[in-house]
DNA sequence: GTCTATACGACGATAGAC
DNA sequence: GTCTATCGTCGTATAGAC
């Protein structure tokens, strides 16, 4: 009994800190959080956050991980649930809108390509897996006759581009009504640039 | 003759001091890049960057609205070049691909969207000068019956959108080819999505 | 205008008691 | 495992001679 309430209790100093970490390095982003700001955050000791950290890029390489950990599970949801590629692909994109609006700013971290600046061992995002799955489904429509026969990369770029520049041209403010209200319009175009 | 002398001196000392931010910036980032850096790199001394920048983001906000600069005066030729929207925006695409192989590395610094993290007071990117410019392009091909009649945050973003994804897969390393060599491809598609 | 030397604060990280 | 106290470093920015 002990030993589990011990574990929990690990586990939970550890959510606790990762949790304050993606709050804060959302809004103010990595370079101007502090550990000190992290601990204040999240009630625990700055001592306590090294035990559980090797460092300050420990701790943002786990919640990076965790994140992208996330976006894996949803993806593989959306697998089950729908069969074409014509369907997943709008449902991806259909996800992408829905949690830039639920949390702008962990989508701003997200996707955001800076992340090299202080995790120089990760790969870039748009090389992480949640993008190669979303490549795949491209991939898988191109074989299966859905999607004309072209360039991996070109096809996956002309569905997924047009979304991506929505959703940072509302995270910029530039938009002011929610991105749903525009998935119609930008699914049919997109889908028009390569459909067979 | 002595003052045009000082003139020019104080002239080049800025751009020294400017040229060598940009170097910095663009390869190790605004907060990697102490302003002793930019002192080696440039040759000038630390207290003469102070004397001709209030403080380091003084220095950024200078050298970051020169690159908007250019970039305006690129578009604006662009615009005395090409007659049809159809032809500016494709020309537009085409700058930015030679721009991203010519310079990776301020073509990435450029695209950012993490400026706000150390340019509190600056626009972020896509609302800047250039990105209106280039969405003003799309807005005439409205009017003028090239485009589709849609939405313009719409149009813009599947007309720029797969590009913009093509050029941050390339800085990302995902691309091996020059982008130059998917312009044709890139811009049939991105074209059809919105084409009358 | 340019330089050297230096002030001063904040940061990441550690030591060691409990 | 968690805490407080503290160390050493390095950053920005300034002072003041030339």
């Amino acid at each position: 009994m002990t030993s589990i309430n011990l574990k929990q209790s690990k586990f939970n100093t550890r959510q606790q800190i990762l949790s304050a970490t993606l709050t804060l390095f959302s809004s103010k982003g990595y370079f101007n959080t502090s550990v000190r700001d992290i601990s204040r955050e999240s009630g625990v000791s700055i001592g306590s956050i090294y035990h559980h950290f090797k460092d300050k890029e420990g701790i943002a390489s786990s919640m990076y991980n965790n994140l992208i950990e996330q976006m894996v599970n949803e993806l593989e949801q959306i697998k089950i649930r729908h069969k074409t590629s014509h369907d997943r692909c709008r449902a991806v994109i259909e996800l992408l809108f829905v949690m830039s609006e639920e949390k702008p700013e962990e989508m701003e971290f997200m996707l955001s390509s800076k992340h090299r600046d202080f995790l120089p061992n990760e790969k870039p995002v748009c090389s992480s897996i949640p993008f190669e799955m979303m490549r795949d489904l491209v991939k898988e429509g191109i074989v299966s006759g859905e999607i004309q026969v072209m360039d991996l990369m070109v096809a996956s770029s002309c569905l997924y581009g047009p979304s991506l520049r929505m959703i940072t041209s509302r995270l910029d403010g530039l938009i002011n009504k929610p991105l749903q209200d525009y998935l119609d319009a930008i699914w049919s175009s997109s889908w028009k640039a390569v459909a067979s």
